[in-house]
DNA sequence: TACCTTTGTTCATTCAAATGGACACAGCTC
DNA sequence: GAGCTGTGTCCATTTGAATGAACAAAGGTA
């Protein structure tokens, strides 16, 4: 089956935020393309289209960049966990480990 | 060249946490894997690696699910302009257009 | 001004992400 | 308990991301 894909504006819109952010990031340490995709371990072209905000890069290569050059992501919490107000592995453990749907309606008989 | 990479210790973690509030919102929106991975149209076995913090998958993919069960990340700003303190377009169109490195010692001659 | 570094972009090749089918098993539901 | 549903994982195949070289153009520097 083809692989043809669609991203939501609020996608679209995080990924070129994530990109104008690190090529900030990058200009205040004063690192040229080359620099910090070498310290990355990645190519300059796949640096440009990261801070162009591709949606293609994979998110790990993404993520290396964005701290490379100062950029605080989900840091082990944080912002993140405030937000959520709570601890993740607590949420997770408390959660049932799988979901389940109703087989049918659940009382609708009147 | 071979294609080995590695990341640092704060990537895997950021990883680890946003594949983890995924999860979180998918159950808290009593979604199935497949129906989540239908919606976000991938696949089962992506939303798992996913879910499960892998650094390969495309980052478009990943902040498209992650919106999808309701997770705010760069949303065109709030918290991070807020950490930058500043509007990001600003900043960019003041910044130089390239970064330029002193040819050799600017003035060391004593 | 001329020079040279940085950047944006294209392109063929390489290689791993994404897929989908399969299977075992955990864990709800009855 | 039995039965079914959701999940984790494997694997062969497909497809697009990552690469690196190349070139033009923009933009600092002398």
């Amino acid at each position: 089956m083809p692989r043809k894909r669609s991203y939501s504006r609020v996608t679209r819109q995080a990924l070129t935020m994530l990109g104008k952010l690190i090529r900030i990031g990058r200009a205040e340490r004063g690192l040229t393309a080359q620099e910090l995709a070498d310290r990355a371990g990645i190519s300059r072209t796949t640096l440009s289209s990261i801070e162009k905000g591709a949606p293609g890069p994979e998110i790990g290569i993404v993520f290396e960049v964005a701290s490379l050059v100062g950029l605080r992501l989900f840091e082990s919490d944080e912002r993140m966990l405030q937000v959520h107000s709570s601890r993740v592995d607590e949420k997770l453990t408390l959660l049932p480990k799988s979901v389940r749907h109703a087989v049918k309606e659940v009382d609708d008989d009147f």
